[in-house]
DNA sequence: CGTAACTTTGACCTAAGTCAAGGCGCGTGG
DNA sequence: CCACGCGCCTTGACTTAGGTCAAAGTTACG
């Protein structure tokens, strides 16, 4: 049974910009239904022009580019409250294929429906244009990543990142998060090799500052790696969720 | 004088989507002035709320990101008919920061009639986020070039998408289209050292593909170079021009 | 209990970085 | 009008971060 929006779990967090009576009647409409899927199951397929859009409800993913012989970039991690399809909704092509790594339930919406929206509730439009300038953004740090950081740096400013963002959605336990990813997923967002990633991995244990095992990342001192990343302190920044 | 939107001579380009009257009549009122800036102008700072966007009329552009001690990246460079300072727009704060590489005119729109635009206007609205769409996948492109192709592929890449993209403008003139940037923009929008972006770029010379110099970059062979940065044959797609 | 999907480790290699010096064109000021 | 300084491009010599290859652990699972 399809969680209705007016309890929907996901938007009581605190990171998530709060959305009057109205916008939550009207995302009641826009969802068509709630899809479940297994590990592996690929939700969306570069070239795709599917006729859906996804908010992830639970579970986490990872979208990625192919080039012509194979070598994959993994361009983001999926993670509860990410709106996935955007660019099908937009511009009518997926540009890039989207995974699923665990099992996850996300709201479907029709991507006919997208015009109506930004016809009738300005507000939402405005909202889904915030996420794809939040992603615009990502995208450009993940780009000054890979083009200039050293590799203890990236992997450093990844388990950073994560775990922010975990710590937003409440999914953090401690020092510990869930990443269920595999290390080539992660060597494959940052530009590295297998090896090499799990070298640096074995640096970052050694020098107890962070250990990845067993789907579990944990993090002993985020600071010192916030450093080594040259991150900057920023206050986790309010979203809209779709 | 600044020039009125219904003969904007941007708009005419075939690349751009067409635009109802209704639409450049709005456009004209959103405008609020026409900006000029001599080489060298900083438009935006990283971490300003500027009150202004803009659509770059004439002239060229670097968009970058600076770490803590200095490293650049070079997020992407600035052509005519694109939108700057979105960012601020819509999240109220720039996360980049946009250079003027040459000369360069511009509209002046205010950050303040953005909301307006999507109350009034969802066409408007709705070419807004495909322009954030557009980028976006720029973006991730960018990403698996920088994290997965070789120095001769990153540098075919870059010539390649840059001229389809002078192509589409029309700034060609057969072979050659003005490239007024330093051979250290390139590197910085890469991830490679100067040094070994000025002897690449001589193996493109020596093999007679590409050669650039005194700011015009001549593409002898664009197919060959496409070849090598595994780009695959797409035609150019309408956008919106804001 | 075998096999397949991951992680870990060691040995070796290479693409790209760094350092340093020189060249070239241009603008400015003596 | 010339020369000096500055910004940018070019080249050669050397170094290194990270890649590749290969093999051995580990875990989960049918």
């Amino acid at each position: 049974m399809p969680t209705k929006c007016f309890n929907c779990p996901l938007r009581r967090k605190s990171i998530f910009s709060p959305m009057t009576d109205d916008e939550v009647a009207f995302m009641s409409r826009f969802k068509t239904g709630e899809l479940t899927v297994d590990p592996g199951t690929q939700l969306l397929m570069d070239g795709s022009n599917s006729p859906q859009l996804y908010t992830a409800l639970s579970g986490m993913g990872v979208r990625y580019k192919t080039l012509l012989d194979g070598r994959r970039q993994v361009v983001s991690f999926v993670f509860p409250g990410d709106l996935i399809g955007m660019q099908a909704g937009i511009m009518g092509e997926m540009k890039h294929s989207v995974e699923a790594t665990t099992a996850m339930t996300l709201c479907v919406f029709s991507r006919s429906d997208v015009w109506n929206l930004f016809k009738t509730h300005p507000s939402r439009a405005f909202d889904m244009t915030w996420l794809a300038a939040v992603e615009e953004n990502f995208l450009g740090d993940a780009l000054a990543t890979i083009g200039q950081r050293t590799a203890i740096e990236r992997i450093s400013w990844a388990m950073v990142k994560m775990f922010r963002r975990a710590e937003a959605l409440e999914m953090t336990d401690g020092q510990f998060m869930p990443l269920p990813y595999r290390q080539q997923d992660l060597a494959d967002a940052l530009g590295l090799s297998l090896v090499h990633t799990n070298k640096t991995l074995g640096k970052l244990r050694e020098r107890q500052l962070a250990s990845w095992a067993d789907r579990k990342l944990h993090l002993m001192d985020i600071d010192a790696l916030a450093r080594i990343a040259q991150i900057e302190h920023e206050e986790p920044e309010m979203r809209p969720l779709m």
